[in-house]
DNA sequence: AAAAATAACGTTATAACATAACAACTCCAC
DNA sequence: GTGGAGTTGTTATGTTATAACGTTATTTTT
């Protein structure tokens, strides 16, 4: 990198060893640039807009970062399935179902902005389903559920 | 309007009626720009984004069109149940169920652009149950199927 | 019917999100 | 150590959406 301070937020071992798990399975190459990214998406709880993804990443790097540059290392981490994009928010979140690659569900809290992410295998079945009856041959799914989380339906 | 010349395309009465008690029922009024927004939208058998309308309505009103008036239509439209916005495709979509109110599924197919509108209530069913079962309460749903088509699968 | 309140619309400017095009560099295979 | 594929840097631009504020139209209240 240009900068030698540059540093990256410390990634748990956890998330490391996916990430280059995710990677070996692919055949995709884990560039520090690319693993800087993810390191910072994973720092935070919610999820982050491109936008706000390169400020952090400035701030961290002490340098401008160009959006081209977020936006391919986004489009590698949701490549190898580290990362999920928000359709109905433009925004972006680490998968937090490590285990294995899948379609994900999320439940998108308006008031406090959490994110939860389910993987409901009843309704990707019945998703299949319903896309069969109408001779479509699915490719990918989105699905979005917004409304309020536990702590803040009250 | 300033342009006395500006025409709408014509609206099949089915609509027009669709519009006036959809709007009836939630007292909002159905204004004839709205409805020029609205039949423009019907005239394609595709989803449009809030700019390609624009571009529509430029053409067929023979003046500028600000994004912003667009976007207030859109929002009313969407408001009264008329229009869709497809979430992972960031265009817009009138109804194709009119009979009553609903959440929608989308099957989108990646290759021809055609967008079906389906009505799943076992799936709506299913995601309530899922969102239940988190402790969340359910505002509305976006539920998107990418892939293939009928016509296109081959 | 006039005044007050509310909703819709126009105008200008800008914010927020995303990609195109092309050059330079890096890594790995041969 | 050369060639080729993949990755990154740089600049520019395209696309999507909203803010702020004033004016006009419609409805409600008096």
């Amino acid at each position: 990198m240009a900068n030698p301070s540059a540093q990256a937020p410390r990634l748990p071992a956890k998330w490391r060893k996916l990430a280059e798990a995710r990677c070996a399975e692919k055949a995709e190459r884990l560039t520090p640039a690319r693993l800087a990214v993810y390191a910072e998406m994973l720092a935070y709880e919610r999820p982050l807009s491109a936008y706000e993804l390169i400020a952090l990443l400035e701030r961290r790097q002490d340098r401008k970062v160009a959006p081209v540059t977020v936006y391919r290392h986004l489009d590698f981490l949701m490549r190898v399935g580290l990362v999920h994009r928000l359709q109905s928010a433009q925004s972006y979140l680490p998968c937090d179902h490590p285990d294995h690659p899948h379609e994900s569900q999320f439940l998108l809290c308006s008031s406090c902005g959490h994110v939860d992410e389910v993987e409901a295998s009843g309704l990707e079945t019945l998703l299949a389903e319903v896309a069969d009856q109408h001779g479509f041959r699915q490719d990918s799914t989105v699905v979005e559920v917004k409304g309020l989380c536990v702590s803040c339906r009250d």
